[in-house]
DNA sequence: CTGAAAGCGCTTACAG
DNA sequence: CTGAAAGCGCTTACAG
């Protein structure tokens, strides 16, 4: 059965059922114009003929893709399957497809970019973004964009992300209660995750206001000095420590290595992972609530491109922002919104069992 | 500065320099029979009125899109961030551009697929598929279909793995070089990964020809009993257990397991990922050559396009499968080859730092 | 080296 | 309820 030399189009499926062109269209549109006998006749025809819609011809002719862009720095970070697969299914009530695309450093974050543009998706969603908030606004006035989880861009750009200081006090409450003196916050290099420093602030700040000491380790992946030294350093220097892990797979490490000291060190980490629920780990973690988050920007990317959702699903959804009213704020040219959604701590062994 | 209502297309550029649409069309392609300083001259205008090529009238203009897509189930497992980014550097060489799309669940994949063969991409790659070998094959007479790490879907569909029972001898000769006299292999269950199966008959017949007792212990995420339990059981049945993982989770699973257990216990896993080289669990496992599968797998979709590479460095590539010859065995209806690929065993501390 | 024209496969008013 | 026609933005022979 070899492949057939040209795809089988539209002409060919109403040649085939002895109808127009345009009326195949319609039918397989799923169109109520067209009588129904006809359109099981063409749909039936199409399905013979395995007719497949040519999606760079029909979005040419509508001018819609239907189409959601990801842009990811890299596939690593665990939370990214999180998010990503809430980012599908909120994309799919509001009758998008997602499509993912992957560049760490800046100039490939720029070409897979660059591939979604000129594929004219309809909107794009960026994740731990390295790109500068100057490239995100000059992006922004191409297309759509919403940032998730990191700065709001100057305010030109929607935003939704954690709420770092709600977060911060949470976790420092909880490691007072179970039993920590002082914390030290285990930070990735800031060119590998642009979050960190905002969430080394928050956490600062909430230590602060508990009046208990705090040190931020910054973890070379490639660690010369072994993490439990640091750790064991930390407890001696500050007294009875609680660990905060920057995110899941920080805390992986940590936890080996807080293990293999013996110490009793409660620890906490952010993203409540699957890696947080690895049975060894059971990794007390700060839960990102990635369906809401995902929600809130696909709505957000639908008021910008003018276009309700298609589903009564989606466009009940929300309640943020201004759907109705000021005609100004709507749109292309519509001011930056940054949506700020509460953390929820998912409490597990890594800061409980230490009796 | 408000985003424009339309698009600026070709039209537009034309007028402003004075040109005819199609002579734009060819500057921007870079053809040379434009001569320099009208090409200069388009470029600045285009660039200066901000213009960006619509794939999608492109795409229907040439046939061609340029795309390759990706299939992946989810973003969970690392070994996927390695195989991406190598893909999408192969492709990149090869001249296309890679588009991810993420379903885990039979139903999301085969929608995940269509959005891709919709969108006309020219090849796509599927990494651990649940998808059945019968549905695989029905795709692989719409389009170009390369399986990374899968069973070779009956001879139709060309695939690009891991010398599983190469792998495994490695793996089991390493283990035993540490002091291994039984081996247990912690395994997904077989919907989580559809190789796990494999892994476990070549691990199997290895041990086997070994002589040495061989144990599977397929893991529920769930755990009910804990791992330490598992092992150390396994260790008083078996002897001086060897501890096979079925990938860098499973391993970090394991891996703290034996260390909370205080046993001395070897570990191996597979995929050499990030998580491998976590600095407190350095773990010995075995390397998948992403980059010489992944550099495999796009030529096997550029023959079956029947396209070749646009670049020098594509075409050089590969050796393997027969470029020349046999005119019967090329284009879309050659027969699925099947390509094996040699492990490296990246040996760290997990199964050598035992004394 | 440049222009005019046809056509890719679809959608969408517009007539009937 | 169905058909004929225009047009989406681009590429690509074909003339000149």
């Amino acid at each position: 059965m070899p492949r057939p030399r040209r795809a089988v189009t539209q002409t060919d499926v109403a040649r085939e059922a002895g109808v127009s062109r345009g009326l195949v269209s319609l039918a397989l549109a799923g169109s109520p114009l067209v009588a129904d006998a006809t359109r099981e006749h063409i749909e039936e025809t199409a399905h013979r003929l395995g007719y497949r819609v040519n999606r760079t011809a029909s979005s040419l002719a509508s001018g819609r893709t239907g189409l959601i862009g990801l842009v990811l720095p890299d596939l690593r970070n665990p939370f990214f399957d999180f998010i990503a697969d809430a980012l599908r299914a909120a994309a799919r009530e509001a009758g998008f497809r997602l499509l993912i695309v992957v560049g760490r450093a800046a100039e490939d974050a720029a070409e897979a970019i660059d591939t979604l543009v000129s594929m004219r998706v309809e909107g794009v969603v960026l994740v731990s973004s390295a790109m500068s908030d100057e490239r995100i606004r000059v992006l922004a006035e191409t297309i759509p964009v919403c940032v998730i989880g990191g700065q709001s861009a100057g305010g030109f750009v929607d935003t939704v992300r954690l709420d770092e200081r709600a977060a911060a006090r949470a976790v420092v409450d909880h490691l007072v209660e179970a039993g920590a003196q002082a914390f030290l916050y285990l930070a990735p290099r800031p060119e590998d995750d642009p979050n960190a420093e905002e969430r080394g602030r928050a956490l600062a700040q909430a230590a602060e206001a508990s009046g208990l000491p705090f040190e931020i380790l910054t973890r070379n992946p490639l660690g010369a000095v072994p993490l439990e030294d640091e750790i064991a350093r930390a407890a001696v220097a500050l007294g009875r420590v609680g660990v905060v892990a920057h995110n899941d797979v920080v805390a992986l490490d940590a936890s080996a290595a807080i293990a293999a000291s013996g110490m009793r060190v409660p620890l906490v980490s952010y993203d409540d992972t699957y890696l947080a629920r690895l049975p060894e780990f059971s990794l007390t973690s700060v839960e990102q609530p990635a369906e809401r988050m995902s929600r809130d920007a696909i709505r957000f990317l639908c008021e910008r491109t003018g276009r309700m959702p298609l589903t009564a699903a989606g466009a009940a959804a929300g309640a943020v922002g201004t759907p109705g009213g000021d005609e100004e704020g709507e749109g292309p040219s519509m001011p930056g919104r940054d949506l700020i959604v509460p953390p929820v701590l998912a409490v597990r062994a890594s800061s409980t069992a230490l009796s």
